[in-house]
DNA sequence: TATGAATGAGCGTTCATTCAT
DNA sequence: GATGAATGAACGCTCATTCAT
């Protein structure tokens, strides 16, 4: 009895994953709005009734196949804002991890790209731990000195949104040179500001050339 | 003849808006995939078919009340991209004007903060207008010698990325303090950088130091 | 008074005339499903529900839409019939002006060829009277000595069928060329059978070349 | 697993004939513009979404139901086509086995004699294919001598057009006794004319008068 | 537990008809 | 009488969810 609950469990597994990777090459092939139950069905080679055996509504399932989607994404991220690095080192190495992951798992690009709100419980579960996570990086950054103190919140917040371009970039078909280019442009503002000229770098060069 | 006619436009012109509205306000409560005809209608105290009289058919509808939502919003923005002030001013003035907006019609924010992808029409409209004008204000600000020579659609992007969140911490209802703290960040990091202790800031040190 | 009501029946007059005009027009133009009560108003100068004024319901107006049309053509048909000329004329001349008004009024085909039934009023309306017309032609022919006695509302029937297929002709675009050889046919079938040798025939001549 | 495929298959296929079955008899009611999925669906006992999981869309169904409809009829008189009866007699068993279906299956009628004209896809389905056969058995009659060269093509259209008159008899209620006694009528005209008098009469007259 | 047919509310759209002006 | 906006039932079609097997 023990052992056979433990393999129904197993089975159980075995059928969400099952289902998470059709729904995720139903997401990727179709989009958000294209996952439909019977096509999810249809792709796991299962009945559309069986899915509801495993989970209670379309949402529920979507819920889960984003966490799964997004789980080794977020872990690659939560194991950077851990590592010894320096602040800015940190967010770069995030950039570029985004990058990779939104090259090879294009059905990522199109859940957070294309899932701006829309109720979509995805938005609702991915956005609050993603700010989590880039808010630690730069609470720790403060404390390591990289950063000066600040409301740490709205920076993750801001660093998030440039994020989102990335992956708008990557959802509207751009080459990955582009996606590259874009991801420089944002370390370099990220370190050096949007690229401004401000009249206390200006004052500071009179003063130096004086 | 002449007078029953200019009334009669007036009236159309007048429904439009009333259906403007209407749509506006389920877009605020449903969001972009809840406007339905039938809410529209409804909300605007129509039957589901008198929309046709005046729109050919949904996509017509939702741009016009796209425009409608967002014009003013994006002539506002233009003025202050083609006003003489230093490009950081303009952005400033851009997050304020984009912070006072979203305050006084809230459906605005669904309509940028929410379509990120998908066909919508909605998308297609805005997007490219206000990447444009903000890629030609930081055009404009290297030109003017204020911004160092960059890649200025990526930076575009960047800011509008940044700008989307602004709309998204006020569709989640956040205080307007907050959000003008938010604002505050943002342009702090266009100017300094997200934060960070820069090599501007180390030469600063430096001549403390000195 | 009495006046006014005159004139006021004369306006009458003008405006079914002038909806029969429209409804002929959106009738050649779109065919019979194509007739709205929007295009026909339209079409006339006038306002969708100005047509109730004249017409109790879209099935009225059809009924005296296709009247109208019908009748000189029914007249024509009509006079042949009175004519003097053997029967087999008088079908050769009727197909002949068939020809000519399918030719010169587009709308009298769509009418006729497309309303094989549909319970569209139409039909009920125009059959009848098409079938007691040539019904009476053989019964006159049949007087005459031209035609022996015979079941003549089933040859009405069997030619108003062949004529039908005129129209069909003329609907589906064929030249004016093939209406005519059809025509041709027509006339040698009725005249001399459907290009059938008959036994009886055959023996006739193997006696004459005896 | 094998077996319940199979009984799968079979289910399907007693659904899609119930279906047909339902919609033979509205199209029998109501006419072929009356013919609703809603009411197809209602008087096969089953929800509108339900049958479309038998049938793609509307056009599809219409065009299997046409199909099971017409198509013994068409094997029927293409069996007729190739027998080796001289044209005359195939002829007159083509009209038998029409009276014969046309009374079984009261919802060919209206397929056959209603359907003129419109996109109708029913009307693309049938027409042609009975114009090819008909056509076939004229060119065959030529070719065994039992007809004199001609243009069969209108022969075939002809032919048809009096056939139609046939389904329109019947779709009247007209008793099967006055159906009888048209085909009797077709045929005699068929062989002899239009129940006219003609040279080849007149030539026998001469004979006597030898 | 797996199935997939059945469901039924919901979608965008059309159009004959009504009625206040 | 003329108007044309408003109506609302109907259309073909989709799809998440249920349930008998």
């Amino acid at each position: 009895m023990r052992l056979s609950k433990a393999r129904k469990e197993f089975v159980t597994a075995m059928m969400k994953d099952a289902i998470y990777k059709a729904a995720g090459s139903v997401l990727q092939e179709h989009g958000v709005n294209g996952v439909t139950m019977d096509r999810v069905a249809t792709t796991a080679g299962l009945a559309k009734g069986s899915l509801y055996n495993y989970f209670e509504d379309k949402d529920t399932l979507l819920g889960f196949v984003c966490d799964r989607l997004v789980e080794p994404f977020f872990e690659a991220i939560e194991e950077i804002g851990q590592s010894e690095l320096p602040a800015s080192q940190k967010l770069a190495k995030i950039l570029r991890t985004s990058l990779q992951y939104s090259d090879e798992h294009k059905a990522i690009i199109r859940l957070l790209a294309e899932t701006r709100r829309e109720q979509h419980e995805i938005r609702r579960r991915t956005r609050p731990r993603f700010l989590r996570l880039l808010t630690s990086i730069f609470d720790r950054g403060i404390l390591d000195g990289d950063l000066r103190p600040h409301d740490t919140i709205h920076t993750a917040r801001m660093f998030l949104g440039c994020l989102s371009e990335l992956f708008e970039l990557q959802a509207e078909g751009s080459s990955s040179e582009e996606a590259n280019q874009y991801a420089g442009v944002l370390i370099d503002a990220v370190l050096n500001g949007f690229s401004i000229h401000t009249k206390k770098q200006a004052s500071t060069d009179e003063e130096r050339s004086a």
